[in-house]
DNA sequence: TTTCTTTCTCAACATTTGTAAAGGTTTTTT
DNA sequence: AAAAAACCTTTACAAATGTTGAGAAAGAAA
């Protein structure tokens, strides 16, 4: 069952209570977007979050240049959201896009938000969510991006993420290093 | 008082109860720090964080090639500290030092914690500062690090900081915007 | 298979930013 | 005040990356 596969998840962060589970299992709703579907749009004020199941979001806005600047992919086991418009209830910067045919469980980010206050254990779990995504990831991912080059950054990309590598285009990943994909190709001849 | 100041710029996060504060307040103890001083140095296992009561911290670390980049500037009424490594008991990536002579209220981030599951009203207030300043401030700053120039960073930095950068001197700025103080100058003598 | 479209690579040239070194200015120390 | 140190700007050149356009390779559609 997809929800088991959830709070498994939701487990590793930190255990639930029996009820605590129920609430928000109530909140889950399946979805499926097929490839080049939007989960969020640039200027929508999102409301809800979606677990990924299985399949692959990227999170990208394209700049005044036309450039597209890839922010973040999701992966199967990942939360994707817009959360910073979320929690502002602002406009969001971001598309978030299905890069293959990806299902979901669901959730709306403010009904979750409430939970966050009633139950003590689910208040837990989003500070180890936030500790550990927007605190301790971003470290080192802002660390690489200011002082190594896309050489190094492609590297340590690809010995982080290897299957993630392997399912996105060559252009995904010149958009996320935030490079031209001829410079990505470059990349690729100096080392051969 | 000291710490009336400090309990004024926590309760713009979330109130507290009158149990709370006494409770957080018997951690913090004053501390001043020269110019040129550490708060924290790269390689220790960091337990403290600090209130910027009067003065200002930059958060820096020195690359492969020796060049320095300054992540943080934290100037009154911010909490410096090195979270991620903090949480993580690992090795701090950066140093802490006080760019001017800096008046801190500091406590341990740990005893800390222990309010947070403690207090219902701590752990409210450590989730809004979670969000506000680690979810929240970080987009806009990420997106701008990736698509803008440094001349356009610079112009924003100006805009959204102006009391900050007459306090610093021009390398500071440029290590900041992750640039050489040439860089730098080239920026100032365009835009004559 | 054949055609069409998308993706990837490459070359030539342009732009941005870094490097190194010099010199002037400002600040700090003696 | 004089000397020393730190800071800032500028110049000439080097390196990294972007831009444009062409074409090859791979994948999808007919």
């Amino acid at each position: 069952m997809m929800t088991e596969q959830f709070f498994k998840k939701i487990k590793t962060y930190t255990d639930l209570s029996k009820e605590a589970e129920c609430a928000w299992q109530n909140l889950l709703k399946e979805n499926t977007y097929q490839k080049g579907d939007n989960f969020i749009r640039i200027g929508q004020k999102p409301k809800k979050v979606a677990f990924v199941v299985k399949g692959l979001f990227s999170q990208y806005y394209v700049n005044d240049n036309g450039e597209t600047i890839i922010k973040y992919f999701f992966p199967e086991g990942r939360i994707a959201g817009s959360i910073p418009a979320t929690l502002q209830q602002s406009e969001s910067l971001f598309d978030i896009t299905a890069l293959e045919e990806t299902t979901v469980l669901e959730y709306d980010f403010n009904e979750f938000k409430k939970l966050v206050s009633v139950y003590p254990d689910i208040s837990e779990f989003y500070i180890r969510y936030l500790e550990r995504h927007w605190v301790i990831d971003k470290e080192y991912y802002e660390v690489s991006l200011r002082s190594d080059s896309a050489k190094v950054r492609y590297a340590d990309f690809l010995r982080r993420y290897p299957d993630l590598v392997k399912r996105l285009k060559k252009h995904h990943i010149a958009a996320y290093l935030g490079i031209t994909p001829t410079q990505l190709s470059r990349i690729f001849s100096y080392s051969k």
